[in-house]
DNA sequence: TGCCTCGCTTGATGCAAATCAATGACCGTC
DNA sequence: GACGGTCATTGATTTGCATCAAGCGAGGCA
């Protein structure tokens, strides 16, 4: 709590330019020229950072904006009548959330932040204003669309046709596909999500997710402390994947890669 | 054979504007007014009608175009690296595919026909070019796509929380409802996927799919012979599925609806 | 310091669906 | 009209994971 409060934001950190934010192709300037991506800039609002737990919104509420994650993690999950929750996503620094609100102009899921976590907000509308002007940025927002598309087409296979073990294989190696495209390391990291949330998240149970790990770890595979991971075997747990050594790697692909 | 010969096409019946089509509202002109359907109308391609078992595409070929079904039915699948293959959707007419191909410009799965089937061909690039001039025709498409998210996501759901009886009968529900919006019947109806894709497609064996059609039969949900199924019971299926009455229903979405 | 909760691990048991296997119905072909 | 192929059904058996249950370590709090 000391360290942190909410605290007034200081324009000078927020006004953190599109230009200049090192997620910049990972994200939606991807593929546009400098006085594009000012544009894009006008419109983005800086918000300030969500606490862990915080919803960053709730499912069933209006649809106004898109959220870009700078730092930390989200997750998003729905809720069937009978209030089983399912996880639908996990979003990383340069990833857009909030696109299966655009069709009906609400949110079907909820967003909660996993740790501390700065976002920008992109008010949609605006953005569609804008990308009638700007080519590059339609067709990057498509690319980003179809690329989510591609990753839950993945996470489908994974579901119907893989075990438990090849499951969490395939997780971790798209986790560390995407940390290391945002430079961080690829064999050792922390995990933002609980062991009870990865379950939910691959259709198993904690039990089964813990019973992985522990196999994983008795094989020398992998270290695990808590939500620490090393992975030891990266090559191996690819392997077992079932994957290429690249990814679409977008928020929800365990999953392959088209070469 | 004798009836179904690749013939040289009528212009008079291709040419069925969008202005015309009874699909138009479930599909990529809903929104648009008369002008702007004109031009969409302009830039897309009607083709002869593919046979069954041909293919509209194939996994890794270069993306141009997307796919409207105008009537029979698609579905696509990928593989990985095992060979194993996943269905990945379901099309019925007024239904968009090729929307997973936008992200790296070839298409990561295979698309074929499961019946004669006849499709409007829309060349990528030049929908986009058009969709700068005509917002509403921009916003569709982010719809449409947008939708199929959605539509995955219940899907997945389905796959990391249902059984086998629950996953059935959403797929037959979602089915009917789709058919319905179509003017066919919502309670009679051919299954143009074999029991093995819809094994596939719901993350089942054919022997499981054969036994809980016989167990819905047996309990006087629906009776079925081969591909032809009638829906005794509708409620109690959408019950079974647990699903609100309507639905998302797009492509893959034996899912549940946003109200 | 003790008590509580929460997240995780590990073991024992049960069950739903996969697998293996046999058979029948339909279809096209020779 | 016999043959092989594909698809579907049904039964017997196996198995991977869920479920139930107990216990442990860490962190929060009175």
């Amino acid at each position: 709590m000391t360290f942190i409060a909410p605290q007034p934001i200081k324009l000078s950190a927020l006004k953190t330019a599109c230009q200049s934010c090192k997620l910049h192709d990972l994200c939606l300037p991807l593929g546009l020229n400098a006085q594009d991506i000012d544009q894009l800039d006008n419109i983005i609002k800086r918000r300030k950072p969500l606490q862990k737990g915080e919803f960053l919104f709730r499912s069933g509420v209006d649809f106004n904006s898109l959220y870009a994650v700078r730092s930390g993690s989200i997750k998003t999950y729905s809720e069937n009548e009978q209030g089983d929750e399912q996880i639908t996503g996990l979003y990383l620094p340069g990833e857009l959330l909030g696109l299966d609100a655009i069709y009906d102009n609400f949110h079907p899921c909820s967003a909660i932040a996993l740790e501390t976590t700065s976002l920008c907000e992109i008010p949609f509308t605006a953005l569609e204003e804008l990308s009638c002007h700007v080519p590059g940025l339609h067709h990057q927002l498509l690319r980003i669309m179809s690329k989510e598309i591609c990753a839950d087409q993945t996470l489908l296979m994974l579901m119907a046709q893989k075990n438990a073990e090849e499951r969490l294989a395939a997780f971790l190696v798209n986790l560390s596909t995407r940390l290391k495209q945002r430079n961080f390391s690829d064999v050792e990291f922390f995990l933002s999500l609980s062991r009870k949330d990865i379950g939910n998240y691959l259709g198993l149970t904690i039990e089964t997710i813990s019973r992985t790990f522990s196999h994983f770890q008795s094989q020398g595979l992998l270290e695990t402390e808590r939500k620490y991971v090393k992975l030891l075997k990266l090559d191996q747990l690819k392997l077992l994947a079932g994957l290429a050594d690249d990814c679409h790697t977008t928020s929800r692909c365990p999953g392959k890669a088209a070469t």
